[in-house]
DNA sequence: ATAATAACAATAATCATTACTGATTTAGTT
DNA sequence: AACTAAATCAGTAATGATTATTGTTATTAT
């Protein structure tokens, strides 16, 4: 379908470049509401969508937490979640199209891709382990 | 907390180690009804989810899909999902822990693990590609 | 047996996300 | 600049997977 300007879709692009964590629809709807006061939180999900299937963003989907995240950095990287705090930081590792292959040694069908995410103790929540009580 | 024996969170189980695909909670509740026809379908996402946090099966997050699904082989192995069909089919893949090391390096905090899953096209799938018309 | 408590069936509640509705914007065309 | 068709909007209702609640039943240790 033929994307049409639309003001509040530029204004959620266009928040979402600046941030580097990676909002929630929620948290993209919070700030846009401050610029858009009577924006709706549905049109900040069927604008989310519509730029990720565009490819204009990524839609991050990390199973265990069940809320999806959004990320204007389309250049490929990877992420890691913290699961005490489960924010979501990114990481710059080099691409391994082996996997794919390796996957694919005994395997019948196509093998197009992979999703991967890492996770452990973010560098804050490390920090706080080591010292229980100050 | 303790656990208790109750027979239908053995039948769950069982029903589980018969297959080789991975059902999701409804697929269960529908399969074990037939052994217990009063059993809830909250009985059975209870118990899917006591077994995943003692260990006994493995819940299966793909987050494009959303919905959650159970394994009951807890050895290590991969999972590949067909883009077309949504079937959930077992890769036999050397374990990779180089890649976790690998993510580490320009990281401050602690990386524990990763999750991955393949995608692509199954078996099946590819052979009605290449017969379009019959 | 009995008492303590885990587990049950049934059902209501949550919560993220999607669909629907009638009004408003956008963009190409006279 | 006005006209029209289609995309988008705000507001709200609906979905669908999962979780919590409640009063009853089954299990287990004493």
């Amino acid at each position: 379908m033929i994307m049409k300007y639309s003001r509040q879709r530029a204004a959620i692009l266009s928040f979402l470049q600046t941030r580097k964590d990676h909002p929630t629809a929620e948290v993209v709807y919070s700030h846009v509401k401050e610029e858009y006061p009577n924006i709706s939180l549905g049109t900040v999900y069927r604008n989310l969508t519509q730029l990720a299937d565009n490819g204009m963003i990524l839609r991050l989907s990390f199973g265990e937490l069940g809320i999806d995240h959004f990320d204007a950095d389309t250049s490929p990287h990877h992420h890691f979640v913290c699961s005490a705090c489960s924010s979501v930081i990114d990481l710059q590792l080099k691409e391994m199209p082996f996997i794919d292959e390796e996957a694919g040694k005994n395997f019948d069908g196509m093998i197009q891709g992979h999703n991967i995410y890492f996770h452990g103790l973010c560098k804050c929540c490390l920090e706080k382990k080591s010292q229980p009580t100050e």
